[in-house]
DNA sequence: GATAGTAACTTGCATAATACAAGTTTCTTA
DNA sequence: TAAGAAACTTGTATTATGCAAGTTACTATC
């Protein structure tokens, strides 16, 4: 019952994994975060359509975990933007292999951009700093 | 309603291959295949503790949707083994990105075997047929 | 200065996914 | 003949997800 016993499935760091970001929605904002969206609306607006009490509980989550951390962009009222942490950036191979995976074997589905696959975890730190400091 | 309209939240790779394999156990079962478990019992005995009825409803999904095939060891009463497709083969790098992910960024998590991280998709087909065909 | 609009949520309730326990069938072994 | 294993199915409880509506604090428009 305390904040210290994550509590796995197993010691696999595989199931950790998915226990951690395995669900239907959290890949889903990390990507969106890839594409330097950094709003609330930004998430709800992409073509999915989380629902919105999913979204802020992911975001919320996200940030307990240390995958995302948010910085204030607008006083009265109180307004967040939302970044990938180093952790969060280091997903991206993950997102890159399940979208080669889902492009080679399941027909109807859209090709990903170059960008995307060709990108690092650094060059979305890097984008993202350019985004924050104009 | 019919088999031909899956009804992916978008054309999205990423998002597509989430609403294929991206439920809580799937990716378990996958990687119970690359280690060599076959059957049944095999996977409900993995550390994690897969519910049998979860595990039935996988095995077919999974069978359904190419990423598994089952051949019959015994007859009276008839009795399957699973193995990986081509199509299921091919989801090791998402895998393996997983581990290498939670063995970096969560501290509480074990360490994924090197024969795991350095298999390729090839390997495991040729490690199957070696097991099928003694 | 009242009215409408926007952004980022929260709340309540319905539906779907997952979990747990028990039962079933068909052999095999003691 | 009885007990056990293997591979499930069925029933029900719990949790996660989905949808609609409401809230708060501004900003821009008539």
């Amino acid at each position: 019952m305390n904040a210290n016993s994550p509590n796995y499935r197993s010691e696999c760091a595989l199931s950790t994994a998915l226990d951690v970001i395995g669900d239907k929605w959290s890949l889903l904002v990390v990507r969106d975060m890839c594409m330097n969206k950094t709003k609330y609306g930004d998430f709800q607006s992409s073509p999915e359509g989380i629902p919105t009490n999913i979204l802020a509980n992911r975001l919320r989550r996200l940030e307990e975990i240390g995958i995302i951390e948010k910085k204030p962009y607008h006083t009265k009222p109180l307004r967040y933007e939302y970044f990938l942490t180093a952790k969060g950036a280091n997903l991206l191979p993950v997102l890159q292999q399940l979208a080669i995976w889902a492009h080679q074997h399941v027909p109807e589905c859209g090709t990903p951009p170059d960008w995307f696959l060709d990108a690092t975890p650094e060059h979305i730190i890097a984008a993202q700093n350019t985004k924050q400091q104009p």
